[in-house]
DNA sequence: TTGTAGGCGTTATCAC
DNA sequence: GTGATAACGCCTACAA
């Protein structure tokens, strides 16, 4: 009964007191060598009486050269990273791939100044989440590492596994579908344009100073087709801000106000969506709503939103794959998904000029 | 420009290569001795030369006896884990005490026969997170390795500080606010009874049987003022969920249709209040419609819901500080934190037993 | 201010 | 089947 203190046991001692040798006692925890029945038992008792879990973690993953760890750096807080629905099926995915495979997803979120120390933190590979533009300093360190990175909807960097998403070429052709329907005023709404998530008119300098990847594509599709095409960045994918954008974009003279909105996540759409009806405009009648993500509204919006549907939960099995395939010592290849127009309810022929349909 | 191979450089190849000796290296990087200027700067041209990105987090571990991860473990799968509002408030408030400490989260979805190993993840300490009835199970082998635990709203076991919330007690006191309104026939729709997550009409033995911690006090503290209550587990704290509950409740003869809906959370409660109104039963005259959580509806419905708002940053912040006290020695206190009834507009007194204000 | 020695707890390798 | 030995890469007394 009384152990010898309360200080983790370790195999030696569990070794020690089944009479057998340290090497011994590993085998039969590891189970990769062959031990007698009856000396797996002993040494198995031997744990019990000690309490004894397991070989030390750290001790095993220096010894072994691995963590069984993934790290997911992000650069927003925790809580913001998975407020983004695509980042939770992305989740999803990742989980398939690697905790379904034991591997643990150490989340670092990491900003320029942060506390978190990406050169310290013990991980076999990482995947760069929502990490921007300035991707390269943080990839710097890791590079460093020499451990198998993995980024996702990232600017492209030697030695990082891109894994991709056509945001560029959706958005555009999203853009095309409002122009066959004869739109000519479109505004956007776009994603936070850089880490300070700060809400605004579009303005060539901002646009020319965004860090954000996936705004700055999308952004860039949707001018391949409408190249004058104003609008605003929001602070966040929220409701909130696409309402607080629509309401900015709409509550114009009708002449300026845009027959359509190229919103870039669903989220914003429905803000946008909703900021209308308050206005009294009608969607799609007076004001067509792009959406972008394809995500469940859930009830968020009764609308059946136009959206570009993208495979946010494969985008997490690929990168999962990626890490795999890295770990085993193949080299992965980039991958890069493409998005589906859906079309939905939300999307029609501009109203004609003339009529005012309130 | 020829290094020597592409194996990671050690601290001791850098000492080696700017002629000093292991420990001097080791202090240039850890920074806690003191080391000639000079001295100090070769090592970090040497380091630079071999593009040295630090100590070898496993090693420094292993020396140290610390990590640096706390693991958070989840009985759910990664998405879902964090597709509950109240969770990522919870993270918010945890990143707040710990990330921000430089610690790194790992994040361990673990379920019976799940393939992540809790005795094997590297981690200084652990937070319990989701964890249901048979929490005892997994602490087992938590507790075998001697690390603080620190679990959320979860029964209580001896070595592990209690993060809790008043559930039962508030979901009481708005009952009773229902009760004192003259309320009835009350219904409950509670939010997932065990890790099945399966949707159905609540029983004795379904009840009996529940596994989920917060459920079951939240459906104490109602059955202490209606003791009666019948209801609906929902298959998730979602909008869907709710408005699946909502129809099963009330599409029934009028005699039978209760007046008022205690919602296990406000996602829930925004179901139930959707269905209600597809049904043409008004809000809150014809039914009145109780929440919980207090998060912020962001447009998912447009009523004030009545709820019992709980203090979910600081559950994570309370986490985080007990985490840290343990780490730093001291013998962290058990929290219980209280929820607060926010009357908002869908509570209401029963409509008149004979008036039907369809 | 710098170097030496020893060990953190495991596991791989090779004898026996 | 089992045991000795030697790392894995680092840090911390302590000595110089």
């Amino acid at each position: 009964m009384s152990d010898t203190a309360n200080t983790r046991p370790t195999l030696a001692a569990v070794a020690a007191r089944a009479g057998v040798s340290a090497s011994t006692a590993s085998l039969v925890f590891s189970g990769r060598g062959p031990v007698a029945d009856a000396t797996r038992a002993r040494v198995l008792e031997a744990a019990a009486e000690l309490d004894f879990a397991g070989p030390d973690p750290t001790a095993r993953s220096l010894r072994r050269g691995r963590t069984g760890v993934i790290g997911v750096v992000t650069e927003d807080s925790l809580g913001d990273a998975f407020r983004d629905p695509i980042n939770l099926a992305l989740l999803d995915g990742l989980g398939d791939e690697l905790a379904d495979e034991g591997y643990g997803l150490l989340v670092l979120p990491w900003a320029p100044g942060s506390s978190v120390d990406l050169a310290a933190a013990p991980m076999d590979a990482a995947i760069l989440l929502g990490c921007s533009a300035d991707l390269a300093h943080s990839v710097e360190v890791l590079q460093q590492r020499r451990i198998p990175l993995v980024a996702i909807e990232a600017p492209e960097l030697p030695g990082v596994v891109p894994i991709d998403l056509d945001n560029a070429e959706a958005a555009r052709h999203g853009a095309e579908l409002l122009r066959e329907l004869g739109h000519e005023r479109v505004a956007l709404v776009t994603l936070p344009l850089d880490v300070d998530r700060t809400r605004g008119a579009l303005t060539p300098e901002r646009e020319a100073a965004a860090t954000a990847f996936t705004a700055s594509e999308r952004i860039r599709g949707a001018r391949a087709v409408f190249p004058d095409a104003g609008g605003v960045s929001a602070g966040g994918s929220t409701v909130g801000e696409g309402y607080a954008a629509g309401q900015a974009l709409l509550q114009v003279p009708d002449a300026e106000r845009p027959t359509a909105v190229i919103a870039q996540s669903d989220l914003l759409a429905a803000g946008v969506i909703r900021a209308a009806e308050e206005l009294g405009i009608a969607v799609p009648d007076d004001l067509s709503v792009l959406g972008f993500d394809g995500i469940r509204l859930d009830g968020i919006t009764s609308h059946a939103l136009t959206t570009l549907v993208q495979p946010a939960v494969e985008k997490g099995r690929a990168a999962g794959r990626a890490v795999r395939a890295a770990l085993a010592g193949d080299t992965p290849d980039a991958v890069t998904l493409t998005s589906e127009l859906r079309r939905g309810a939300t999307v029609a022929a501009p109203p004609p000029p003339g009529g005012q349909s309130l």
